[in-house]
DNA sequence: ATAGCATGGTTGACGCGTCAACCACAATAT
DNA sequence: ATATTGTGGTTGACGCGTCAACCATGCTAT
């Protein structure tokens, strides 16, 4: 076969996982942002924060643990400085800065995790059987680490 | 178990899940987008133009077959007939709105199809078991209307 | 006749993401 | 001493997505 093109099955296969993933990632985004306000890279922070930083990570392990750059982290951390969910504050022992949970943060953290689990559920784990719950965990394995 | 959070496992499988479509995806995504300048929304609009309306589509059928609102596409399409991949044509018949695809657009299309083929068989295709490729069709059908 | 509604589309504002340029500072190499 | 490189972060521009408001037109109900 070619393989500089896809036939019909292979096309289909592609189509229908990327439709699965953004129609069911989708409505659990909506349902949280609906609810609570919070967009998803809001929880992403907001979690991380409390849960590998016990309130407070230097921004660069934040950016690390989100998988994103410094750059797009700075953006998104302005906007939630500016709606009082965090703050930031320069450390005074290398030129690395702070990020810090503001008590607001954390109420909306708060309010958002039972909000964000039943909609997991409900769109995600309730629609799998053992063996997708297989298949996903040796499709992450196999893809993890990147291809080459 | 509590409805209202989620355990250790089932959090798992949710990153899990989540983590690999982003990567597998993004890493199609940007092969497209460095060696044809095209975004994702670009070749799904050229592709749908000529494979289901031989190179022009009305709008709101475009928009349709996308999944999308008419509001996003209004924007793309103003983004992409400034950058001549397609041009756009009010209907005598009534107040729908031809989108007609350039020379330029199906240059463009037919010089990124194999790219974008070999991208998915390479991140995607050739990571699947036939496990995984039945898991995906089987979530794909008990999703796709929807949950109530 | 007119009020209401549906269809098909545009627009502006604003949040989100990426890229490239930039800044400050320290450590290291020439 | 000066140039280079690395680390940690900010900024501006611009493409992308969503929401709400809007416009024009035609159809339908009162």
């Amino acid at each position: 076969m070619d393989k500089n093109e896809l036939n019909e099955e292979e096309m289909q296969i592609w189509h229908l996982w990327k439709g699965s993933f953004q129609s069911i990632f989708g409505r659990v985004v909506k349902e949280m942002s609906e609810h609570t306000g919070l967009s998803e890279g809001d929880y992403g922070v907001l979690d991380r924060l409390v849960i590998f930083g016990n309130g407070n990570l230097r921004q660069q392990e934040l950016a690390d643990s989100m998988d994103w750059d410094k750059s797009r982290l700075s953006h998104h951390l302005t906007r939630m400085e500016k709606r009082g969910l965090v703050t930031r504050k320069p450390l005074e022992t290398d030129r690395g800065v702070q990020v810090i949970i503001t008590s607001k943060g954390k109420s909306a953290l708060d309010e958002a995790r039972p909000i964000v689990a039943k909609a997991i559920r409900k769109y995600f784990l309730d629609q799998l059987t053992a063996q997708d719950m297989e298949s996903i965990t040796m499709l992450a394995e196999r893809t993890k680490t990147g291809v080459q």
